[in-house]
DNA sequence: CTTGACACCTAGCTATTCTTAGTATAGGTT
DNA sequence: AACCTATACTAAGAATAGCTAGGTGTCAAG
């Protein structure tokens, strides 16, 4: 997963990942790692920014806690949060779909 | 669609638009629109700089021409632009898959 | 007491698309 | 003739947002 194939897409599977249950900020990276089994291992410089943006516009709440000496901050998807993740699924969906439209009427190369 | 949901994908929409023939400009932007149902209607200041980037690149070739009075540049798909396809092909169907695999953790809102 | 996993943070860089604006021909309309 | 629309290409700058790289600190294992 090089280049910035993320890029508008990232807000959807934090969403989504935390539309199972609140979680921290680690434990949303490890989820997401296993999740898309291995593909998506984003780096902490990308996925704490992308959460306190989500934050700070509404679409999650965080609370501290201490577990073994170590804060943490969980994250909980707000009503607004929920409500946004619909729309980007709707929204994945069509940007897929067309893609897979354009795809489709080239041909595939002889198994590379 | 707004946003960048594109970035990063861009370049595969172009090659398998033209692996399905050559084309100028003008045509790609209308065949992508069309193949997309109207998903991808892009300015022609995204599309044209990129067919560039793609020559530049090796991946396109183009050939001036003139059609009724105006002039036409048409771009061909190398041999090195028809492997990239196959590899962004591939690296798109990585990509839908992880997201898809993130997204059904997670359940659907009840029908906005 | 050093290493590695856990857990958090931010400033600045970079890549790439989009915006905006411009050139030019052909054909149709008023 | 003047104007508008569709066709067709181009360049420069703005803007977005993820990534790099660096930093803080705790705990358990070797």
């Amino acid at each position: 997963m090089r280049g910035q194939a993320l890029k508008g897409h990232l807000d959807l599977l934090l969403l989504a990942v935390l539309s199972d249950g609140a979680r921290h900020g680690y434990a949303v990276i490890d989820d997401l790692r296993e999740r898309s089994g291995d593909t998506f291992d984003l780096p902490e410089g990308t996925v704490y920014p992308a959460l306190h943006r989500l934050e700070t516009g509404g679409y999650l709440s965080s609370e501290w806690s201490v577990v073994q000496g170590r804060r943490r901050r969980t994250y909980r998807l707000t009503d607004k949060g929920r409500g946004a993740l619909g729309e980007q699924r709707r929204a994945w969906g069509e940007f897929s779909d067309a893609v897979a439209n354009v795809l489709k009427g080239s041909p595939w190369p002889s198994t590379s």
